[in-house]
DNA sequence: AAGTGTGAACCTCTTCACAGCA
DNA sequence: TGCTGTGAAGAGGTTCACACTT
């Protein structure tokens, strides 16, 4: 068997919050085509993502979504919960905390990092504050697995290297800069000018064919 | 000649980037491995990505910068300029706005639309605010030709239809929920769940790999 | 000698198409 | 009949490997 494709994890992540969803409104059963509708895909990308985890439906029924949702759950969680330590304050990063906060049972925000000793030792958006200095001690005791960067660029992987110090391994960064990480890290980057300028780009190729 | 394929879109907005700070820094010209260092990739996909908007380089010197940064700039930009409206003026909505502003001056953020009247005809993060009665208009005024939603999820849909209506081509929505677009507006969605959630994945695979 | 330009191989992901099943 | 499960084909993107250039 060969390992889940990450596309199927992203989509896996998308599946979970509609089930969710769909559970809440007392639905029991989903067609591919219907969970496909519901995430913006196809029918047959939805019967391959759910027979890479091995989740089988009936034909007559399609897949039952309690079962579906605890096949998710036990792929994407790890039993015991994970933290997420953020560090940098500002608007983007509260934007995260408001967000996230309580999002999802297993995966918590447990700590925000920063330099400014207005911020630290309060609670913001519902997260405790402490300096950067503190990352050490605050992720070994929190379990912290995930780092989120929101610095400005400057900053970025000073912040990184503190995290892969004390053995975080997926880092998800929001500063438009490329990190050096070792080849163990798992890094996810969302560059917000990246995005912008390729939606400008395609926006400008979109108008240009109109007649 | 077929289309630039869009992950080359994507690199060649960082290329850029790293161009034009090398410029201030008065370099002249750069090898592909030192390019792709910079924005971590290959130096054989930095001179497949060069290939494709047809721009050459010499092998003793490499990429001369100034040229290079003409040539994606004669494919990327419009040449008028393009205005980016901003629906969602929350935290996420700031950041974005604080973030952007005034970093590429063919793409300027020019409205930012809520329904709070608080904020409405304020100027925030340099940005003049109305109310989303008013995107026809404005959108008309402004020349804004791309979206960006920071609303949450159960305004998104109106938001874009709202968009759409007026002659938006290109949408970036950052609410966690899937768009019903016609088949010829660019959209793409950067979803804050997914982006954790796989992260949290991988950073629970990395963890049960050590020995 | 040390780089570029590029056909071809390779890899990853998506879609097709159809057997099998309730 | 209308769905699921899946081998095979297709599309898109990356990397290899080497002829060519200075």
């Amino acid at each position: 068997m060969t390992a889940i494709p990450v596309k199927t994890i992203e989509r896996l992540s998308k599946y979970r919050r509609v089930i969710n969803r769909l559970l809440e409104k007392g639905e029991t059963y989903i067609f591919s085509h219907d969970l496909a509708h519901l995430i913006d895909s196809t029918p047959a990308q939805v019967r391959r993502d759910l027979m890479q985890i091995g989740h089988t439906g009936s034909p007559k029924k399609g897949y039952e979504l309690k079962q579906l949702k605890e096949n998710i759950n036990a792929l994407m969680d790890d039993s015991d919960g994970q933290g997420i330590g953020l560090a940098g304050i500002g608007y983007l990063g509260r934007a995260i905390m408001n967000y996230f906060g309580g999002r999802n049972p297993k995966l918590t925000i447990k700590a925000a990092f920063d330099t400014d000793p207005d911020k630290i030792n309060r609670v913001i958006s519902g997260c405790r504050c402490y300096h950067i200095d503190q990352i050490p001690e605050v992720v070994k005791k929190e379990n912290i697995t995930i780092g989120i960067v929101t610095v400005p660029s400057s900053a970025a992987q000073d912040i990184v290297n503190r995290f892969v110090r004390t053995g975080i391994k997926a880092i998800i960064n929001w500063a438009p800069t490329p990190l050096q990480t070792p080849p163990d890290v798992f890094v996810e980057s969302r560059d917000i000018t990246m995005s912008i300028e390729k939606a400008a780009f395609y926006a400008k190729t979109l108008n240009s064919k109109k007649k």
